[in-house]
DNA sequence: TATGAATGAGAGTTCATTCAT
DNA sequence: GATGAATGAACTCTCATTCAT
């Protein structure tokens, strides 16, 4: 229908709105007007789609998150080796590392939900969502390696891909705080280092050491 | 003197009071009101200690984990080998892991440094800061331990130190949203597996395996 | 356009409002809250129509101020004779004079102007603007009488209507003031004596004496 | 006494010190702190000499205008003829024309005094008082004059001293709000020319032609 | 006398939300 | 669907005033 086609595309428009402004100003500073005035639509309207301003901003952030992960998913499904694969997630996951790619934005978004999961469940359970999604598509990965001959036989992938999820977090949380000592540069050898070692494989020279 | 102890008592009362308020109800939902009402005092007073909500807000942040860093420090330095050391610190940063020091509050106020530090130069710097002086300690009870022969010898310290350090952070903020998938037990798991694999030593079986 | 009507209906109520507002408390004790009540509507609109207190107050001051000028201009330029203008002009001068025009809070108005203006370079134009305009009527009606051969041939007519505009606002602020010496009666016939003699005319006995 | 004296002190302090804050700041921006700091000592004490706030800041204006009276009236006793002491008199009414006697300060007092009198009974009073003294002032050097011979005989001095008194008034409200028509000479000329008129003597050519 | 911590009553302003059009 | 006027509930911050010391 028509309409519906239609609802859905106002639906998006302000959950691509509320994103960039959220990212823009954070969650605590976004007003509905600042939504409204990004989408080009008066405040009324935003409360003609969502039954709240708290709805709205949870969509926003799952939504906004959402659209990463498929962003990310579906180039890495392109690439045709495991070492390949990981090794552009891993490019893909560092903030600011790619200039293509800068992926502050989205960092950014991904500390909000964190803040906001504490107290609210829906949020807390979408996360752990998202954040489980991400860990398979890693753990995938390694599985695809192994079963190619290109890593070496880990004792458990799911472990591994939790400490090498968990790493990048870590990791990415520093630099996209714009840390002096942790520069997008450092934290990329840090997550190959662990890749590598791990992972049982040499990565070209290159990638390795600066 | 009797008046500055006294006000100086009262400027850590209020903070204090601030750190719990704001571990209670996240960083966006805390009023003065809230504050005054924990300290038992008039709302009035806590904008004659401080120059308003924002800056309250952020030295009680700052605050809180100082004084977490400092209670971790104190007890660390107690212990004799650098391997007890660093037990103890990983013990100690799993969030519910051990009872008596849940640490659950702390890691939440942590990340509320960071949303803050997106947007506030000032808690930005603050952040890199205390960041930085944990990178240290860890370093520092690194390169203890290769002195003493506990730890074998590591390629780089600062970087070992980096990636912990970002392991625990990354893994914590799972842990502390109550992530179905990774309990506190599986977290300390994997830290003590980096550990024990990266620094080349053996830890108790009872520490390796659940 | 009706939505263009209805909004400038509302500017002016509010500003009407307002400058009710005013009169009766004062410059200094005039609340928001107040407005809104005598407004009719509610706080919250008050600051959707204007931009803070302080503009709104302003804008009312000089609306008042203006509403006065005008009704007062309109009245004059009806009257065939120079002679005619000038009586009427100080009649309506006169506060409590008139018992139909009572003009007591357009002074009182008036006055306010002048405190702000002392610190508010905006309202210290506007004033300057209705002062001037202000003279120039007076200074017109002169230039009529002259012209018609009512009023004697003065040296320069823009000295003498700065003296006669300054006279009548010197002694309108005691009258406002309720000076027991100061009679609206009193002042009405030191504007008249001033006029006679500095125009070289007579005015109806009953004008210039009691 | 001592004490007495010493009471006394703080309390002219105190008054001096407010004058010069309602001078600066204006009578509704001036805050108890303010007068605080200017007098150097604490809130609290301000309140201890004076039962409130308002009362204090009536107390200020009356004291001040007070004060500028007796100065000029000081100096205007010291000269030997009435003519020097009416062209003296006018001289230091008008603001900034004498820039040894700048009476800026002084006229912004005055017409705060005004705005408090409209809906203070008690300022009201004092300001009747102030006034009907200064019109006296006017009416004395008149009558001298008229004794001395340097005046024509004039009908009413009383009458005379109001119109005087009022011109004044009229005039420097204008000056000292800047009116860049109304400059503290065009003002001088003025006053000079009514005085010379009304009085019927001759001033010194350089008086009254600029 | 003198201080300054403490209170409490507002006041302005913001903003989510509603609703008539 | 869409607007934007209107409301009302907060919330921060200010400041006169009190009072123990």
């Amino acid at each position: 229908m028509a309409t519906n086609r239609q609802t859905k595309d106002r639906h998006q428009e302000i959950l691509d709105a509320a994103a960039r402004v959220i990212t823009e100003r954070g969650l605590a500073e976004t007003r509905i007007s600042d939504v409204a005035e990004q989408a080009g639509v008066s405040p009324g309207l935003i409360l003609y789609y969502f039954e709240s301003k708290d709805r709205l901003l949870a969509e926003a952030l799952t939504f906004a998150n959402d659209q990463f992960y498929l962003r990310t998913s579906r180039e890495i499904r392109r690439l045709p080796s495991a070492v390949d694969q990981l090794r552009r997630l891993i490019d893909l996951s560092v903030p600011g590392y790619l200039p293509e790619y800068e992926r502050l934005d989205e960092w950014a978004l991904w500390i909000e939900v964190w803040v906001r999961a504490l107290r609210d469940k829906e949020m807390a359970k979408d996360r752990e969502v998202l954040d489980e999604r991400w860990r398979s598509q890693i753990a995938d990965i390694i599985r695809n390696g192994r079963s190619s001959g290109e890593f070496g036989s880990t004792e458990d992938v799911d472990e591994l891909a939790l400490r090498l999820a968990s790493l990048i977090d870590g990791l990415a949380i520093q630099v996209v705080m714009n840390d002096s000592k942790v520069t997008p540069e450092r934290m990329h050898r840090a997550c190959m280092h662990v890749a590598a070692h791990e992972l049982g494989f040499e990565f070209a020279k290159s990638d390795v050491s600066p």
